[in-house]
DNA sequence: CCACAATCTTATCAATGCAAAGTTTCCAGC
DNA sequence: GCTGGAAACTTTGCATTGATAAGATTGTGG
């Protein structure tokens, strides 16, 4: 357990101060959004200076990246969880929806830590090389999870454009349930609107 | 035509401003990103003092607004003028593909806007009412031309369904390469972007 | 013609990102 | 144990930005 972030510090050095602001950073996330996420806000609450934080991260953009970063792989470790729950019942539809329902169930679970990853924000420095392979990583879990439940291989071209078509998907409508575009309607779970998006689909084809 | 930026004014008074601040806001968002978009520079570069701006715009999140509500007015044109050129072929299929194409063309074509359309620097002030206005006509643009196309009543649960189902592809597809997210692989149309990931779908139904 | 409202300006403040230069503490090698 | 960096923090300070307050300028309706 970390050290309280009210106590005064005894010690000159804290030690686990990079974790320590990455856990903060990431509450403070989620209260204020993307955009006003402040180092020196951070600092503080940790006791601690601002430019403190200049030890463990070159600058903000990094500092949003490494969170990032660790977003993607909460989202990949996510999808894998999901989707052993569901495995080997034969319905590729079933499975695939389901993979959908738990990216949505994440970016509901953490909105602002979702904008951030799509977000502006990102992608300016790329000086963090973490983050691409995170992302990548994350989206290769969604290309096994529908190369398995296809049953063709991982590097096929079916399997690659169905993950495209399936990952905008996905992103397309956790996006616009994040961003309140489309009004979550009084009561409605997740599964009835993934189920829904999905319905609309077999209208369309 | 508006005067030139760079002449000195001679006359106190500028006449229209707003619409002139509008006007370098919407080319320096696409300079610099919706994040470092300042009415500060904006201003500079107008020969102006900054505050002028705050007669014309509460604050920063109302200048976003602003161009946001542009951005979705100008969505829902390139969503309706292109419908226009492709009517009345027969196709459904061809014709909602086509839709999702000029949605990534505009996306594409705007990148910052559309980012700042659907970003998280939107929502946090909720005064400006055109915008909702303007986001909810450009969505009702894209559901009209899923209606008309599978001949079915604008207000049925099927249209409903199938135009969530498309506006999340559409949004997630324009997303995912505005972010580079999915690499543009060299020298590929968003014609075949938008082929391929329509046909990743067949895969998946 | 003139008061007033709209428009624009000059301070000014607080918050923030970030760099420079100093302090304190840890620790490796003697 | 001692000591000389190296690592971890701090104070100080600057530039940029959003935002407000109070004043100057000018077109315009009465």
């Amino acid at each position: 357990m970390p050290k309280p972030s009210t106590s005064k510090r005894t010690s000159y050095h804290v030690g686990n101060l990079s974790e320590r602001l990455m856990a903060e950073a990431r509450s403070m996330l989620e209260a204020v959004g993307p955009a006003k996420l402040s180092i020196r806000a951070i600092s503080e609450k940790l006791g601690v200076s601002a430019t403190a934080a200049y030890h463990h991260f070159s600058n903000r953009a990094a500092l949003l990246s490494r969170l990032a970063t660790l977003g993607f792989r909460e989202l990949q470790q996510a999808l894998i969880d999901n989707d052993q729950q569901i495995e080997q019942q034969g319905d590729h539809r079933k499975r695939l929806q389901n993979a959908s329902l738990a990216y949505l169930e994440f970016a509901r679970a953490n909105p602002a830590l979702y904008q951030l990853m799509f977000g502006p924000e990102i992608g300016l420095d790329a000086s963090d090389e973490g983050f691409e392979k995170a992302r990548l990583e994350a989206f290769g879990e969604l290309q096994k999870i529908i190369a398995a439940s296809l049953n063709e291989p991982l590097e096929s071209r079916t399997v690659r454009q169905a993950s495209l078509a399936a990952w905008s998907h996905s992103h397309g409508l956790a996006s616009l349930v994040i961003h309140k575009v489309v009004g979550f309607p009084e009561g409605m779970s997740s599964e009835r609107l993934v189920e829904t998006s999905f319905q609309g689909f077999e209208s369309l084809f």
